[in-house]
DNA sequence: TGTACATCAGTGAACGCGCGTTCACTGATGTAC
DNA sequence: TGTACATCAGTGAACGCGCGTTCACTGATGTAC
């Protein structure tokens, strides 16, 4: 009725929607409580489910952190390509919008960048958007011309250096800084670590920001 | 019998050493399964015990997370003081004995600069050591000459900037930055993330700390 | 339009498991006279 | 040195809880004729 081309089903559109929502109260345990409080009995109890019920929909808790972590990944490739897409491609967009990715939902960015899920095993795909998010990020630091040493200048080595990726190796130093210097700053920030010092972390992360795109 | 002046009874040296055990088994957990997996069930299992008689030694899970959580940080304070006792305490000393103490038991560097342990709230005495390494780090930063603009410069706000500790302003910025920039490398390498590529986090561990260090 | 059938979302009970914690107890170790 | 008592390490059973997961089922929604 006026869905012109639509070739979802009604039934199609509910498990969509049903799934989503599951996932939604998933991100929910995750940033209350970490994912180790990721459970399929409570986020059915949340819902107003049975647990049973929530495997027409997962087959495993696995399954369901699995998709959560591509989730995330993805997510993170789509921000920082929408920023690319509205010209602040540039390292220093490309920081900003990683920073404002994290505080968006700490938990989401541990899920990428932190210690890793003890027991669970990523999936192959996840290495190819992790390689996805380098490579936009190597393309920005093409920009930066290199100057001084205030950035590390590492060997890569490895045949093809990084495994036949693009850009150059300064770029891909550069970027690798980028990723490293921002973390330290990002993680300590989000896990509350810069509670008791007056020093502002959103300054820090700036300031670590502008040297890197000033190379 | 030749242990002149011990006053510490056969029943408390036994203790004491059936409360390391304890402590050394929980280690082993965490070490494998994350600091989650911490039971005190598993624990006595793993020394042949009920799990009731744990309580002897600990009057709760939480009181024996609590002193790991304590240890943990000792042993860093420890490690570095030993490293400025030995005549490693300038930065690139202090550094590498930073990552020894990580890579020697990554959960325990977690337990300390890692993400909060969900439902866990670290006692005050906590801040007091934590306070203790950044004083050691400053000191060290004191001897850095501050050259051109490789390390961040913020302003530190607060009314005696840094809770009335000692240093310099420019001291205390190239502490935080030598935590900052190192726990970045390092957290990373510990993570795991570092798996795909063909970069070394030794060496750009190193580099970074070089660039602190000549500043 | 109405009927017969297939699909499938969700239920409720059950399984085995491990957890933290309490409690009344046994038996060995240490102390006082 | 020997006996009476107190201390305390460790046991075993039990409590209530939540977890992931399976299974036979009910009842509503969709499809075919």
């Amino acid at each position: 009725m006026g869905d012109a081309a639509s070739t979802t089903t009604p039934r199609e559109r509910y498990r969509k929607q049903v799934r989503s929502e599951i996932k939604e109260r998933a991100w929910e345990q995750i940033a209350t409580a970490g994912t180790s409080a990721l459970s399929l009995n409570g986020i059915a109890r949340l819902m107003g489910l049975s647990g049973a019920g929530l495997y027409r929909y997962f087959t495993s808790r696995d399954e369901l952190l699995t998709e959560l972590v591509h989730d995330a990944y993805q997510s993170l490739v789509g921000t920082l390509r929408a920023a690319t897409a509205q010209g602040e491609g540039d390292l220093v967009g490309l920081g900003q919008a990683l920073r404002m990715w994290a505080l968006d939902d700490p938990q989401r960015y541990f899920l990428v960048y932190g210690p890793p899920v003890p027991g669970y095993r990523s999936p192959a795909d996840i290495a190819a958007l992790a390689a996805e998010i380098m490579e936009i990020l190597v393309d920005a630091c093409a920009d930066v011309p290199d100057s001084p040493a205030t950035t590390p200048e590492v060997p890569l080595d490895g045949p093809e250096r990084w495994a036949g990726r693009t850009g150059t190796a300064s770029a891909q130093c550069l970027a690798i800084s980028f990723r490293t210097r921002l973390h330290g700053v990002l993680s300590l920030e989000l896990s509350g670590h810069f509670a008791g010092m007056e020093c502002d972390p959103a300054l820090l992360y700036q300031a670590e920001l502008d040297l890197l795109a000033a190379r």
